[in-house]
RNA sequence: GCCCGGGUGGCGUAACUGGCAACCGCGGUCGACUUAAAAUCGGCUGCCCGCAAGGGCAUGUGGGUUCGAGUCCCACCCCGGGCACCA
């Protein structure tokens, strides 16, 4: 018999051939008659929707999508083997600007260079074995499935939800194209880093501020990490308070406000407008700040965003020469403009209450404002204070009260009058979607010069993505130089009409993709309202943290205005999130082309096979948190499955000798273990089930793979250890244990070892369960401590007494020592784990 | 400034509701096999003192609660992420 090596070069093929002839990991709807069972199927968990985020094909996956997918698949993988129907897809993000930037730069055409990087993308899933049903597989370019993306804005436009307006902008100067607020980070555009401009342009937006609110109450309903839930409770950034009307009495015009402290109005000694409030040209026009003013509105309005956001700056404004009456007092206070009020939060304009507001007492210390206190503090501190406390100098009528009483009063009073109301407020804004760029998704509009803004009509989709010759951007889509393609006909009148030449943000792509997974071949529909009944909400998505806004609060969006359109039953997409960690470089760095430091998957498969890759991704440390990449984790996986293989192959050859000898054939499945095991058989089979317990408690409680995979090595010790000393049913139990529970890490390699020790297919076996009898043994080791201090360890039978536990201690020699010439005070004994003698 | 994470050997990490700090892996080292190397297998490996038995010190820092704290409480330091003139 020749020693067997490990070799996944063959091996996984092998395996992967097996499951694609096999069309193992697809599975079917619901047909009309079985669809009520199915949906029961869903309510009940017997079946399972496993989702990792689409990725976005360019050159070849990377370390993180191999981390990302193996933790996916994994998942999958254990959802079955617990008896679930599984759907488990895959899809191409494919729209988006790396490419079109790569087609300015080449000429390369995006479609080409993207489905270059999908085939690419592809073969390299394949090689990962990682378990998809490919029969549900799309990409967002397609026509096929953008095409439902087109129909998807024209639901949204028709009930109001997609609409065209003008207003201040995030342009970006080097991609050419406006941004989404989520896209701006620091002032700087998302892809590419430079700096954004403001622009006053037209574009289309999508309403989801009307949903601020239920996408914050929703929050409660799911199962997400807190980072991600506080990020999106950060970002939509409710704020509680009241409107307030202040009149010009010169302009006979009522200013509403929004303020969190109503209960400060009578502290309010300014008025402040946003530099871009519409109105300001017009209060100042006749006073003597006239050309101060527009020079000042001219000078901010033109800052840039980061310059101007800067909190530590000195605070700059005018004065407008105007008045607005405090409706609470009749007050005459003074108008300013200055650009700490922001025309996109509230209403452009605010009340300043410098006693109490930081930023009001700011503004007021830098241009001799009256400041008075209307809340008092109970610790007499300094002003601005922002806290609570009783009402001061405003009005006999509240004066006196605690603040937040008053400020409920107050505002009933001014609903009472007319003068207010309570109001709330978010941070939220709506969603710029229109991008002035060739790789997107056409928006399905035409403008008629009689008619206006058209919608396409459904059976006229897709509007289909020409092709052009010139992909940079000059300041409008690519897509206006298509002149053959952007004149039309009007759908309405069939009189002459341009096509909408920007393109969709991506993020519109990829807020729908998990529903046309449900039912990706349907060419009638963007789904079968069924098909999402069988699967919808996804049970676990996982992805990386980058997404914690953009994506997850567009895709819970769409699924709330497509509920309420009537279209789908589901308020949340993402049932339970998992967000892991990046994997950083060898130095602890984040990977970049720049740094050198980028480590790719292909040279490591190449050398060591998928398995030992995945596991290596898994294995670095809790999957939520980042890790370095080390070169060493990877050859010590390797070891690992190496040996576990060759365990297994040396165990089943002996097997199969032994079997030809006697039967002629190989042993049949396992039987269960009789519980008349002793010595190292007892204790092998212990270890298996031991380890059975710990890999089911850690991929279902908690996503600890590093943890699952370090308890199957120890069983895979513990067989190497005692090999000889048992029997060939325990030792063949164990490893095939072992093969089993790897299985959802290392699938190639576990289906090959369970195969050589039962000849069964590991997948199809249910996922094993502990014996609990197996789980507690009859001897345990006792901790013996002198005041909190380890003395020594003794053997106890299991469950003894107090008494007895307390005298087994005492008479360790080393326990005695310490006791000598001290007095016994206390006796405090934990059952099965240590006895603890304290001593004066 | 506010809101989340995180800080444990030479390194990545482990430790369930307070109960043996360091499982597992890496690295190191000694040994076996080999002409030799690789691969593989086995022993040792937190630091300090000690020939040993054993003892002391150790989970970012300082306090506290407790028979007992990596774990709980208070104050602080450092690192990463998010938000930030949001009224």
């Amino acid at each position: 018999m020749s020693v067997r090596r490990y070799d996944p070069q063959e091996i996984e093929p092998r395996w992967q051939d097996v499951w694609a002839r096999e069309r193992t990991w697809e599975v079917s709807n619901p047909t009309a008659e079985t669809v009520t069972e199915a949906s029961a199927a869903r309510a009940a968990g017997d079946s399972s929707y496993v989702l990792e985020m689409l990725p976005y094909p360019s050159g070849e996956p990377h370390i993180g999508h191999l981390k990302n997918y193996a933790l996916g698949d994994a998942i999958a993988h254990f959802h079955r083997r617990a008896g679930r129907r599984v759907l488990h897809p895959m899809g191409y993000d494919a729209f988006g600007l790396p490419a079109e930037n790569h087609a300015i730069r080449t000429g390369v055409h995006p479609r080409a260079s993207t489905e270059e990087s999908i085939a690419s993308f592809q073969r390299q899933f394949r090689r990962w074995g990682i378990s998809i049903d490919w029969s549900r597989e799309f990409s967002t370019h397609e026509p096929r499935y953008y095409r439902w993306t087109q129909w998807i804005f024209l639901r949204l436009l028709e009930s109001g939800l997609a609409y065209r307006k003008q207003a201040a902008v995030n342009w970006c100067p080097f991609d050419a194209t406006v941004l989404a607020n989520e896209q701006v980070i620091d002032g700087r555009c998302e892809r590419c880093g430079n700096e954004v401009e403001v622009r006053q342009l037209e574009q289309w937006f999508l309403r989801i501020t009307d949903y601020a609110q239920r996408l914050l109450d929703d929050l409660e309903t799911i199962d997400w990490p807190d980072n991600v839930v506080a990020m999106q409770r950060n970002w939509i950034g409710r704020s509680a308070g009241a409107e307030v009307l202040f009149r010009c009495e010169e302009l006979e015009i009522d200013y509403p406000v929004f303020t969190t402290r109503p209960d400060t109005l009578f502290g309010a000694t300014f008025f402040v407008l946003a530099p871009e409030h519409p109105d300001v040209e017009r209060l100042a026009a006749g006073t003597q700040h006239e050309d101060q003013v527009r020079e000042y509105v001219n000078r901010s309005v033109h800052e840039r965003p980061e310059e101007r956001g800067n909190v530590e700056q000195p605070k700059t404004g005018v004065a407008l020469g105007r008045s607005v009456r405090n409706p609470v007092n009749g007050e005459l206070i003074p108008i300013w403009v200055a650009d700490y009020v922001l025309m996109e939060y509230g209403t452009g304009a605010i009340m300043a209450v410098p006693a109490h507001d930081e930023r009001d007492y700011a503004f007021a210390q830098q241009f001799g404002l009256p400041i008075r206190r209307v809340i008092a503090d109970p610790d007499d501190g300094e002003l601005p204070y922002a806290g609570d406390g009783a009402i001061v100098n405003s009005h006999p009528d509240f004066d006196g009260l605690p603040n937040r009483e008053a400020l409920e009063r107050i505002v009933a009073w001014l609903e009472k009058e007319g003068k207010g109301a309570a109001a709330i407020s978010y941070r939220l804004r709506d969603w710029l979607i229109s991008r002035q760029r060739y790789w997107g998704c056409p928006i399905p509009v035409v403008y008629c010069e009689r008619c206006g803004i058209v919608p396409v009509p459904v059976d006229q989709l897709p509007v289909e993505l020409p092709d052009v010759a010139e992909y940079a951007p000059k300041g409008r889509s690519p897509l206006a130089a298509a002149e053959a393609w952007v004149s039309t006909a009007c759908p309405t009148c069939d009189g002459p009409a341009r096509r909408e030449t920007d393109t969709m943000d991506t993020f519109v792509d990829s807020s729908w993709y998990f529903l046309r997974y449900c039912d990706a071949g349907n060419d009638a529909a963007a789904w079968d309202p069924d098909a999402l009944k069988a699967w919808m909400p996804v049970t676990q998505y996982i992805g990386g943290v980058e997404h914690a806004i953009l994506h997850l609060m567009y895709a819970r969006f769409f699924c709330k205005a497509l509920s309420d359109l009537g279209e789908l039953d589901v308020q949340e997409p993402f049932a339970r999130l998992f967000t892991q960690g990046m994997i950083l470089g060898p130095d602890g760095e984040k990977m970049s082309k720049s740094k050198g430091n980028v480590v790719s998957p292909r040279p490591i498969i190449e050398q060591f096979g998928a398995d030992t890759a995945r596991c290596a991704t898994l294995y670095v440390g809790p999957p939520d948190q980042d890790a370095a990449w080390s070169d060493r984790t990877v050859e010590g996986m390797h070891r690992f499955l190496g040996r576990l293989w060759r365990l297994a192959a040396e165990h089943a050859d002996t097997l199969a000798d032994a079997g030809a000898d006697e039967a002629g054939s190989v042993p049949g499945p396992l039987s269960p273990l009789s519980s008349s095991l002793e010595g190292h058989d007892l204790r092998l089979a212990r270890k298996a089930h031991w380890a059975i317990a710990k890999v089911t408690a850690d991929m279902g409680e908690r996503f600890a793979f590093n943890t699952a995979i370090t308890a199957i090595i120890e069983l895979t010790n513990e067989c190497s250890l005692l090999r000889a000393d048992v029997s060939a049913a325990t030792l063949r139990f164990a490893l095939a244990t072992a093969g089993s529970l790897l299985f959802p890490f290392a699938p190639h390699c576990a289906a090959d070892i369970y195969e050589q020790l039962t000849g069964e297919r590991v997948w199809e076996q249910p996922w094993p369960a502990a014996d609990p009898a197996l789980l507690v043994s009859e001897e345990i080791e006792i901790v013996c401590q002198v005041n909190g201090r380890v003395r020594a360890r003794v053997s106890a039978p299991a469950s003894a007494d107090r008494a007895t536990l307390v005298a087994l201690c005492r008479e360790q020699p080393n326990v005695a020592t310490h006791l000598d010439g001290h007095e016994v005070i206390k006796e405090v004994v934990v059952p099965d784990k240590l006895v603890n003698i304290v001593a004066r």
